[in-house]
DNA sequence: ATGTTTCCACCTAGGTGAAAACTT
DNA sequence: AAGTTTTCACCTAGGTGGAAACAT
């Protein structure tokens, strides 16, 4: 597992979003994978403080498992119950994040998105995909990679946010989270209403 | 001015897309400038050969006169003619590959495309832009530099492929140019010719 | 029954040349 | 007259959820 970074200036890892993570969180987030990929919405972005300027640090996104079990969502009470045992996850996946290593002040001066990442359900995930379980429970972690001149990671420091926690699937259950994907995500529109964006 | 690789190790670069950059320059080619940044077509593709695996290098573009004087082209005979002195270029420009730096295996493994350049008639042109100067002409050069451990450049070459050269205008002068644009790029199409790609 | 896959209409995002408007 | 800027219809490229088909 992990280790925590123990020296003495610490690394702050700050989310965006916070309140358009907390409106899905409130409904249950579900997250599409699908043979191809799917993006991630709401994307992982987030700015980093406290990194050594003159150092090379890498930034990386993984998928951890919250428990190993399988949900299924029951309409008629509009909740999730567990059904049974989940699988196995592939493990060892990371995504890092194109634009690193680069170096610390470069990192702190810009937002790092890890919008094209790609979620999947694909057992061999290609370049950019990320392997999940349907029905299972995962946390998005961000990782930090400080590196030293010669490539050897020197320091490591790990951040996660329980509200960007989520349920991978391959259609969505709750059709409130479909509602506010659509009023949220720009790519979204599902069937137009009558009358409304019509030529 | 650039001084050449002197090494016992030459590094090779090979244009990809030789027959249509020929094509093109048969024509005398023309390279649209905006005020927004205009991509170029053809795209400069290089394949990169000789390098040092376990070096870094840092590939980058550059736009060099071909000479100091303005041109006009004449409809009535089909040609370029002087037109007089041209204008002091802005100096020091230059567009690094957003790829690199990178190992010298992995460069040399894939196509360094410099496809998402823009070209600008801009004075203070944004990032990812060249600034150059309309009616006057231009030679790409690719610039190889080997990085050491440390960020010091170690060596440097220059390749340049006199088939690549341009004019560079605001609106295409001969017509030639145009069709061969619009045959040649996906995404120009101009005006339909009647019964074609019809719903 | 329940979950997965495929296909598709509908979007966003952005790269084209043509034409018209503008500048000098 | 000659060159520049703006606008626009028309493309490519690719990110959505919905529906239907498929699998178990």
């Amino acid at each position: 597992s992990v280790t925590d970074d123990t020296s003495e200036n610490t690394i702050q890892v700050e989310l965006c979003q916070n309140e358009l993570w907390h409106a899905f969180h409130n409904l249950g987030t579900e997250m599409i994978i699908t043979k191809t990929g799917r993006r991630m919405f709401p994307a992982i972005r987030v700015k980093l403080h406290g990194l050594d300027p003159g150092y090379k640090y890498s930034v990386s996104l993984e998928f951890s498992q919250m428990d190993k079990q399988k949900y299924r969502y029951v309409y008629h009470s509009s909740k999730w119950m567990v059904s049974g045992l989940g699988d196995e996850m592939i493990r060892d996946q990371i995504y890092r994040h194109p634009d690193s290593p680069a170096d610390g002040a470069v990192l702190e001066s810009q937002i790092v998105s890890f919008e094209r990442i790609k979620l999947t359900n694909n057992d061999s995930p290609k370049y950019g995909q990320i392997s999940l379980l349907s029905m299972q429970r995962f946390v998005p972690r961000i990782h930090v990679h400080q590196i030293s001149g010669d490539g050897i990671k020197v320091r490591h420091f790990v951040a996660s946010f329980p509200q960007t926690s989520f349920t991978a699937v391959t259609a969505y259950q709750n059709q409130e989270i479909t509602k506010l994907k659509i009023a949220r995500n720009p790519f979204a529109k599902g069937f137009r209403e009558a009358g409304k964006n019509r030529s």
